[in-house]
DNA sequence: AGTTATCTAACGACCGGTCGTTAGTTACAT
DNA sequence: ATGTAACTAACGACCGGTCGTTAGATAACT
């Protein structure tokens, strides 16, 4: 396991998950982490920072993820392919973080809220400058391209919920059928 | 505003909405409708029936507000337009309820979460249907109907989080993008 | 008078967080 | 090499406060 920081932090990540943030107690964390509650404080100093660490850490691998997939591809259809391909992948690899991560945030108070929005609003503007270069080069049909976004963004954010690892479908699948459906979107 | 148990469900959507079901006391609730929170017992024998009631509704109405758009429509593809227009439109109308429901299921002990789920499986297979009489029919592409109608539903239910009734753009608007997107999407 | 709706008062359970303390380890000065 | 100071990681007891819920009294309407 290593060290227990990251032990806590990994057993966060599940109870948060399963019982979500505020009905998960710094009692339920020990417990599971098999030390006293009052050891939790050494590690983060208070509940939040333990949320906060958990969504930040998506948030920036998230990011990462994006940049190193659509890194030299050419092209603004290609690009959008990889971009939702790299995005798909990430929310079936790493549903209980992304699934928090969306639903959480309330969790978070003021500067914490806006440093996580701040990070979430870049990478939508990501997405937002494939969709209009599409656009401007003719690629795609003409349409509100923050619409757009939202709608790509959103509904593949979503496998995170009902993707099953041991299902019927790879996520090479998923990801095929997804970036098939939003470029035929996308051309109108 | 008529009888105090109407009030006290409004109420509820509110707070529920802002900060959440378990971050929400019966106090809170209290505080708001200018009652003693002991009072709430009167009206609801328990916090989860506040929150049953809520879900239940929105779910009774969403699914009757499908069934009364798709009456009477001909051809897979002018079903499945009418289908989408309608979930959106709810989900632009009946934002703080259908949020509530996406986010608040937690909350709700084992026969009362079946008792949704029922519903939400009921409603989905109807998009489900609607995708695969197209698809048979050779208006559609072939693909796999069941991640095509998760994507579809997500994607759509999601306008609830983003869309503001003041904003740039109509609710028909959205509508009229959303479908266009969806069903390029489906044809392939 | 009876019903309906609300009140006051209290309950036990649990919450996040703080306290002083301790054992084991590492760093540094002598 | 030895003594000492600082640091790491955890302990268990406890705090004030809030939670959902209940019981019984009371007021208002029909």
């Amino acid at each position: 396991m290593g060290n227990m920081k990251n032990t806590i932090k990994t057993i966060s990540i599940n109870l948060f998950y399963k019982k979500g943030y505020f009905a998960t107690s710094i009692s339920d964390i020990a417990r599971e982490a098999g030390i006293q509650k009052s050891s939790i404080y050494y590690h983060y100093s208070n509940k939040e920072e333990l949320l906060f660490d958990i969504l930040k850490t998506t948030m920036v691998d998230l990011d990462e993820n994006l940049e190193a997939q659509i890194k030299g591809v050419q092209g603004a259809k290609e690009k959008m392919r990889a971009a939702i391909q790299s995005h798909v992948i990430f929310h079936m690899e790493r549903q209980k973080e992304v699934i928090i991560s969306d639903s959480e945030l309330r969790g978070l108070t003021v500067d914490n809220y806006k440093n996580i929005m701040k990070m979430r609003d870049d990478y939508e503007r990501k997405f937002q400058s494939l969709i209009k270069e599409g656009i401007e080069k003719g690629i795609f049909a003409d349409m509100d391209f923050k619409v757009a976004s939202y709608g790509i963004i959103t509904m593949c954010t979503a496998v995170s919920i009902w993707f099953n690892q041991s299902g019927r479908l790879s996520k090479k699948d998923v990801a095929k059928i997804y970036t098939d459906f939003i470029i035929h979107g996308l051309k109108g």
